[in-house]
DNA sequence: CTAGATGCAAACGGTTTGCAACTAT
DNA sequence: ATAGTTGCAAACCGTTTGCATCTAG
């Protein structure tokens, strides 16, 4: 099964419609360098709406296929999800994002929430700085 | 000295000019409930004109005087810098903001940029969940 | 005196929404 | 058959900008 199947696939099973658009949307995910906007995957899709591309996109966020990120001003970014829980290192010069992940930094993270009595349900952590070739 | 007083001087010693508006917005910071939004901050100084309130915001902002948090929506939100480097744990019911450093924290996250060749130059780190009170 | 600051309104970018037409199931 | 989905355009929100005017230093 194909990437494309295999996202299709998740929707379905989640209840929702495979229609040519969706389908569209998420074969262009291939052909996109990561991380990318909504206006380069809307551009890749000249046949759908503008409309349908932020809703498919809201939709395979919440499917998993997609993360979002935020870059130092606010911008937003997404990638394709690889797998589980990560961060991201995002190059201010070329834009390159790397994911990592680390069972030490969540768990200090839960740490400081528990240790202010909060009760955590997510967290968002984003380095920015220069990756090894623009450093 | 007044805090608004030294937050005068602190301008001014970097070279900008003490005007009316902007101690108009530096005084208003004092009746606010934080964060707050701009919109809020602009509401509170009618006779300052919008573009002005964000203007000074920003300058207060590489003043140290404000520091900016972004919600998980990507809504933004501001409070006064107290003191140095710091993270925020932001309720979704009620909004409260908490803020915590962590020394093992940021060592950590220095760590995950040097393990993959990364020239860290800033990070951000936001707790989202809910406060004590709100759990 | 003059560089910096202001207010206004228009422009802006990104995102959402109302609604009538369409379609997967 | 019908609830979900689409496209379009307009609305929206927060923010920035151009520009003529004003003012702190």
């Amino acid at each position: 099964m194909t990437l494309p199947e295999a996202t299709a696939a998740r929707l379905a099973s989640d209840g929702h419609r495979i229609t040519a658009p969706r389908r569209e949307v998420i074969r262009a995910l291939d052909a996109l360098k990561e991380p990318f906007r909504i206006e380069e995957l809307s551009a890749a899709v000249p046949g759908v709406g503008r409309a349908t591309v932020f809703r498919t996109v809201k939709l395979l966020q919440s499917a998993d296929v997609l993360c979002r990120m935020v870059l130092e001003d606010g911008g937003v970014r997404y990638e394709r999800s690889h797998g589980g829980h990560h961060h991201h290192l995002i190059c201010s010069v070329c834009g390159k994002v790397t994911d990592f992940s680390d069972l030490e930094l969540d768990t200090l993270i839960q740490a400081n929430a528990d240790a202010n009595g909060f009760r955590l349900a997510g967290h968002s952590v984003e380095l920015y700085g220069r990756c090894g070739t623009c450093a």
